[in-house]
DNA sequence: AAGTGGTCTAGACCACAAA
DNA sequence: TTGTGGTCTAGACCACTTG
């Protein structure tokens, strides 16, 4: 280990590792040094030692046994992971954002958002459909329904605070302790391509997001409507950076 | 610390403080006690609290900023990750597995596989289309173009150990350093709504692939045609388990 | 029984942020 | 200057796997 190196040493090893892993030394399914013998050999602390390991361990690379050891992963489809970094990247860059309510209502009866924000047809729910704009270029078409709640200071404040600055962006107010996101392929209807300024008919991700405030309760239904284009998703496995 | 407890003290510390966070005492945007604090506090040392932060950063919840503190992270559509955990497990689950090749041939001239691989027009690609089927029904449709090496044993053995087993499978042979994948939403040709028994025309993931081998030559490129209800992409984020 | 990863201690020093 | 997270040591014991 190079001790002058601004590179702290288990990230040096692990660097060390990843190369080996890399070269082909290590194939995949084949078993990694012990971490006793690691430590050792390039004279760190096992702990030290057990860190770099680690590092590769986050990163998908290997697969830890406890009793027997660690082992190299095979690099398949299986181990990918999809993020939403581009997505949110857009809702930090605040400067260059605009919102523009296309329509807003209260809606009364029966109907599925009832459902699964747990109210009655009786309750009334807050109905929003907004065109986030990035760089006056549409982006993303969000509807979302929340519960109206009479106590709660005004309407406005609901619908700009709880559904979206708690939703997406990065900074302000948030109450939700959990949610739940499901990406689904759909197919725009004539008004929302329209809405959206792309073509009728052109598949689209569609996220369907339910979050939970801190009184379990489910408070913000919806789902966003995203061009692939817009919002790629694109995950990377195995080693990339030699 | 309950030290008679089966669950590490580190976890113990963990759940202690993703308690915390549940009930809303550390509210989005504060700050949780110093790992120090922490350390004194529940009687355990230094790295022992460490880690049990370490795993609340792990599930997203917190986030360490160095001389500053580690903070309670706001839930929102951004911190969700999508993984292809339940295609994999399909692919795990060999015996109940059918792969029935439904068109194979080496194709010539240009082509955009041709370019994704590297490839000149005279080279040769093997192009193999594949349903797979999960207890008898269609699964996904897999379309994979492999270069012709005709130093390769057989063309037999590319497709099978390449192509398909070093890819999906877990268990076998595999030979690839890294890929990269791209999730699109798309749309149903008439052919291929046949071959997986699903409407023309509807809205389906597409899965594109590119993987490299160890020489870091591109291989193996193609993609996957998958239904969203045989592949759902759900993300949870917050806290979940009370 | 031997080897492996998993947990844990009681210190230490460093890099960085904020007052 | 003080407090924070980040790295590191040199041990220790435990749980588990494998021969």
């Amino acid at each position: 280990m190079d001790k002058a190196s601004p590179m702290p040493a288990y990230a040096q090893l692990a660097d060390f590792l990843r190369s080996g892993i890399s070269r082909g030394e290590y194939p995949p399914g084949s078993r990694l040094p012990a971490e006793a013998t690691l430590a050792k050999a390039y004279g760190v602390s096992a702990m030290t030692a057990r860190q770099a390991v680690s590092v590769l361990e986050e990163n998908n690379l290997v697969r830890r046994v406890q009793g027997s050891g660690t082992y190299v992963r095979k690099v398949d489809v299986g181990t990918s992971n999809f993020d939403l970094e581009s997505f949110a990247r857009v809702f930090g860059d605040q400067d260059n954002l605009q919102v523009r309510i296309v329509k807003a209502e209260v809606k009364k009866g029966a109907g599925p958002e009832k459902e699964v924000l747990g109210l009655q047809a009786k309750d009334s729910v807050i109905m929003v459909e907004r065109i986030i704009s990035h760089q006056n270029e549409p982006f993303t078409l969000h509807v979302s329904f929340t519960t109206f709640d009479p106590t709660s200071p005004t309407v406005e404040a609901m619908l700009d605070t709880v559904v979206l600055t708690g939703l997406i962006f990065q900074e302000g107010y948030s109450n939700f302790k959990r949610g739940s996101l499901r990406l689904t392929p759909t197919l725009l209807e004539p008004r929302e391509a329209r809405l959206l300024e792309l073509k009728q008919g052109e598949p689209v991700f569609k996220l369907d997001h339910l979050f939970y405030n801190f009184d379990d309760q489910p408070t913000a239904f919806g789902w966003f409507l995203i061009s692939h284009e817009k919002m790629p998703l694109i995950s990377k496995v195995g080693i990339w950076d030699d």
